[in-house]
DNA sequence: AATAATTAATTACCTAAGTAACTAATCGGA
DNA sequence: TCCGATTAGTTACTTAGGTAATTAATTATT
């Protein structure tokens, strides 16, 4: 499902940094833990890609108030180029999932949900 | 979807190695270029498995009439412990899966399979 | 028949994610 | 209050996969 990658590349982004920008955007500035629990992601996975969106200037961490926290939030340079990047990953999902009706779709992630949660509890 | 790796660790197998394993029995000798193909994953991914199956002496590697080739077989040893592993990789995908109707499973294997056909033409 | 084009496999380098072990900060109980 | 337990984040190492470039063998073309 890594297709998505030709979208992002043009915003020199990858898929993985841009469910991290995503994740903010719709959730405001978060602790890497909460991120890392939003996402069902392990926390070294977090410190990677936060380590390269930092370097190219998408994010910034500041400490909290509890000194082992580090509060993540996007720049203006990921909020500017949010619309047109995330314009271009919605068209790809379409794309993608083409092939499946609105009821499809559904079904699908309510199917996937069902599995994640299964997931979840082992 | 690696929580597999539990079940197989006892094997000392990962997922992506029984993979191949599960292809061989299934399909008989293939060359590397027809796992790539069957799978749906590119040569490299295919070699690298391959050596460490190698190297744990799952399969043996010969040389077909074509020198390019490589014709990937199973060892006796892969063909004892098949059947063991087999039994647990079905339990946990029963386990796995356990949320899920019949008609569902069979639902969610339909949606898969149009959004997979969806990925390869592009 | 000799050379050009194609093909199977490998190598090197990259993204993506997980586990285990570690550090530093905070919290709790004696 | 101080010391042990817990917690947030990082580091090191591993699996799993992809693309691009390379090598060696085969096929096609002139």
């Amino acid at each position: 499902m890594k297709s998505i990658n030709y979208e992002l590349q043009e915003h020199a982004l990858f898929s993985s940094q841009w469910s991290l920008l995503y994740c903010l955007k719709k959730n405001g500035s978060m602790t890497q833990k909460e991120m890392a629990e939003y996402l069902h992601v392990e926390s070294p996975t977090i410190t990677r890609t936060l380590l390269k969106l930092e370097e190219s200037g998408y994010i910034k961490r500041q400490s909290g108030i509890d000194k082992r926290e580090r509060v993540v939030s996007l720049t203006e340079k990921a909020l500017a180029c949010f619309p047109a990047v995330d314009e271009s990953v919605r068209r790809h999902e379409r794309n993608m999932l083409c092939r499946l009706s609105p009821g499809e779709k559904q079904q699908l992630a309510r199917l996937l949900e069902k599995i994640d949660y299964s997931e979840e509890r082992r």
